[in-house]
DNA sequence: CCGGCGTTATGATTGCTCTTCATAACGGAG
DNA sequence: CTCCGTTATGAAGAGCAATCATAACGCCGG
């Protein structure tokens, strides 16, 4: 048995923010576009655009500007409400994995991997 | 917006137990019957049978005693087992809904709904 | 002795969500 | 004014999960 946990936030019924989300739009960031961001997380760029664009309608706050065209053919940029979405975003992430794992070695008397 | 969060335990990258499994346990037990519990968990019988069954596969453990035909027509009851992992999962996920649910309003600022 | 009933157990099918493929639009550079 | 890499989105396909349908079990009343 190999015990493991998940966490995520909803709005609506449906995922808001999830640490992969996080890490999604951390990776937009990075390297300055959807297309790049979603090869590092191993998603066509299809699926990133959809789970920003999901974000954006749930949240109800505009995380990315786009721009199309232009000599490298556009990119994406955090706005500063995904900025600080992200940081936010990353402390719960952390401080909820700790949480949760102490509380699970104390209640099931084993430490979960990772 | 209306934040809320899940949480679950996985084993080999699939569910294995959760809040709503260890209440459709709790609810076999209650009334006696597999049939009986998903008709109070509002799903056909087939899927309490099926997620059942993927906890026991997947936990590597019995959860349930069957009987099939007799007076009743059959019936089902917790193994020993089954009933710690109940008491086991429901102190897991009381107290992690707290802790996460104070870490949340700490983080975003706002409490979580419910 | 045997047909009926309520249950467990499982095969087969449907439906739906999510992923993937394909295409349009943009705009600076050569 | 054509080319390139990007954003943006429509449409088709696949995979998974919920649902429907059926077999087997075993006591009980007739």
């Amino acid at each position: 048995m190999e015990p493991r946990f998940n966490l995520w936030i909803e709005a609506g019924g449906e995922v808001a923010a999830s640490r992969w989300r996080m890490e999604l739009l951390s990776a937009i960031e990075e390297h300055g576009s959807i297309t790049a961001g979603a090869r590092e997380m191993g998603v066509p760029y299809r699926v990133a655009w959809q789970k920003v664009h999901e974000m954006e309608e749930r949240l109800g706050m505009q995380l990315l500007e786009t721009q199309t065209g232009g000599a490298e053919g556009g990119g994406a940029r955090l706005t500063e409400a995904g900025r600080e979405h992200v940081g936010r975003m990353r402390a719960f992430c952390d401080r909820a994995d700790r949480a949760i794992r102490e509380i699970y070695s104390e209640t099931f008397g084993q430490s979960p991997p990772d």
